[in-house]
DNA sequence: TAGCCTCGAGTTCA
DNA sequence: CTCGAGGCTA
């Protein structure tokens, strides 16, 4: 072939991408194809052709969505514009509260605000490179720590309405000084969609995708692309930045709602049912847009979770700036979920102060209210029973009263491939033969390092010695033998704890004071601190009334201990017993060293 | 002895 | 916060 007739079919090519590009959007983004399925595969079947016979393929060409590599690990990469979070709120009256605050930063009265929803999805930053004055998809990264991402790029570059060349146009880069773009969004799956892949995987036998989030995010970190390809991922874009050759962000329009008309120029899904709204102080405007959108948010073909409203003014927006975590110039408003559906993916056993050993459910994480559950504790097996929980079971999940989660029933319709929670046989810490009373499972093992552990940690307690100690720097100074009980605590130096933690000088002397300070505490906090069995707060306070210190009250009578206000027979035997303890004895002499008032 | 009240213990995440 | 059980009273 001639060298002419070589450049005259790379025209071609160039045109085929062109146009099958349009028609891709025209299809995939508008939903409004112009031509036949036919005659589009007639176009891709003509590209490929030439490809095939010339040997020239564009990294942009439609025929390079989907690739045969399969990688084994994903690389990182840097996110040219760090992507944080948002900040989140529940209510009409923090909206109300943030807003004010952000007229105040920037001593206005009213405010251009843009109001979008909020995707259940997965954040993508999709990198553009300029080469021959259009821009070519370079990456696309995954959140990551926010400055750097997962490289997703094969995966992303199967989702047919992420563009794989983006032409600006001179217009909008007079001084042709960019270099670089990003675009950021949220890949999302149909809720339809969601149904048929689990239709299908549950025919393979796979673990059905408990939500859309959670499939999306599995198909996006897939390590072979053709999978992704068959899961039809939307992505929509909610914003671009650019960048010169340096990395420094280049500015060609003043607001976020003109970047989102361009970015429908260029061919993205921008954000569906956006709008732009100007507020003073009163925010009804916004609890309008957020109804709304809770109103229809079963209606639509993807999930939400939320609102979100950001400012506008691109100035404003760097005035504003952020925090560590959060954009300042951005709020998401929330629903309400107080109750979350979720899968149990295993059961793990906690063992206690007092030696009882606790199940505690590890569940696919979900979001309530903020916090992302991943435990719930399922307290014994005859709460277990009772529920009938077993691994692999989805289970609904509650927020019960403020914090705490827990499981309020299985989704019986959903119950799959499960597997009965078996009670072990042996201590998980220690190894010791469990023993049974009633629903209960308890380590006998006086050494085992997890009660040593949860002993110390209570010593410290707020209500006893109240010292801010971490369990895990408790834990780790218990496993690596540094201590063994509450009074080798006392003669640790900072340097210890430094060895220990990920602590800084300054912490490592902190806590050290604060552990040397509570040499002090008063005998009822100490009598808290040991964790006599059936003695807490209330029986400690009445007991070191009633006999001043620890001699007095270890040489007391059984009459004489039942006479005290809300002591009786159980409570009286428990802490006899806990007297007669050679080990307890032991302690407590050498508590005397080291406590000022025992 | 029944029943109310109070206490202890375990519990999660930011 | 919740559950379970001990203490106390009627």
């Amino acid at each position: 072939m001639s060298v002419d007739q070589n450049k005259k079919v790379e025209q071609e090519i160039e045109k085929l991408i062109e146009l099958i590009n349009y028609h891709n959007w025209r299809y995939y983004v508008l939903q409004d194809p112009e031509i036949s399925d036919e005659e589009y595969d007639a176009l891709l079947n003509r590209l490929k052709k030439l490809e095939k016979e010339t040997g020239i393929i564009k990294s942009y060409s439609p025929t390079q969505r989907i690739t045969n590599v399969i990688s084994t690990e994903f690389k990182k990469g840097n996110h040219l514009f760090p992507v944080l979070s948002l900040e989140a709120v529940y209510d009409k009256k923090k909206l109300e509260e943030y807003i004010k605050s952000v007229l105040r930063n920037l001593k206005q009265s009213e405010l251009g605000l843009l109001c979008e929803l909020k995707f259940d999805g997965v954040s993508l930053s999709v990198i553009y490179k300029r080469n021959d004055g259009i821009f070519i998809f370079d990456k696309a990264l995954t959140r990551g720590d926010g400055l750097i991402g997962e490289d997703v790029s094969l995966n992303a570059k199967t989702i047919k309405t992420i563009p794989l060349s983006i032409d600006l146009g001179n217009d909008n880069d007079t001084e042709g000084d960019i270099e670089f773009i990003q675009v950021n969004g949220e890949v999302v799956l149909y809720k339809n969609d969601l149904q048929r892949i689990n239709e299908e995987r549950k025919k393979e036998g796979v673990p059905e995708f408990s939500n859309t989030r959670n499939a999306a995010s599995g198909s996006l970190r897939q390590l072979d692309p053709s999978v992704t390809a068959k899961r039809n991922l939307k992505f929509f874009a909610y914003s671009i930045r650019f960048f010169d050759r340096e990395g420094k962000e280049v500015r060609i329009r003043k607001k976020l709602s003109e970047l989102f008309e361009l970015m429908k120029s260029l061919r993205f899904i921008v954000s569906p049912f956006f709008k732009t709204c100007k507020i003073e102080q009163d925010v009804d405007a916004l609890q309008e847009y957020y109804e709304n959108a809770f109103e229809m948010k079963d209606s639509l073909e993807f999930d939400i979770d939320g609102v979100v409203f950001k400012v506008d003014d691109l100035e404003f927006q760097d005035r504003l700036g952020s925090t560590l975590k959060n954009y300042k110039w951005a709020i998401a408003y929330k629903f309400h979920t107080s109750i979350a559906i979720t899968k149990v993916i295993d059961v793990v056993f906690e063992v206690g102060r007092t030696g009882v050993i606790t199940p505690v459910a590890l569940l696919e994480p979900v979001e309530i209210e903020g916090a992302v559950i991943k435990n719930a504790t399922l307290h014994n097996f005859d709460y277990i029973k009772s529920k009938d929980i077993r691994i692999g079971d989805y289970v609904e999940v509650r927020r019960a009263g403020k914090v705490i989660p827990e499981i309020v029933k299985v989704i019986k319709e959903l119950r799959g491939d499960v597997r009965e929670i078996e009670e072990p046989k042996f201590c998980p810490s220690c190894k010791a033969e469990l023993i049974k009373d009633g629903p209960f499972l308890i380590c006998p093992n006086k050494q085992c390092f997890e009660k040593i552990i949860a002993k110390i940690v209570h010593w410290f307690s707020k209500d006893a010695m109240d010292v801010d100690i971490s369990d895990g720097i408790v834990s780790k100074l218990v496993k690596n033998r540094i201590v063994k009980d509450v009074v080798d605590m006392y003669d640790l130096r900072p340097s210890d704890f430094a060895v220990v933690g990920n602590l800084g000088k300054k912490s490592a002397s902190k806590l050290y004071n604060s552990i040397q300070e509570s040499r002090n505490r008063s005998f009822d906090r100490i009598l808290y601190g040991l964790g006599i069995p059936m003695v807490g707060l209330r029986n400690s306070k009445s007991l070191a009334q009633k006999f001043k210190n620890i001699d007095n009250l270890m040489n007391a009578s059984f009459a004489e201990l039942v006479s005290v206000e809300g002591i009786g027979n159980e409570v009286a035997n428990s802490i006899i017993q806990f007297f007669k303890d050679e080990e307890n004895r032991k302690l407590i002499e050498r508590l005397k060293r080291v406590m000022n008032n025992i």
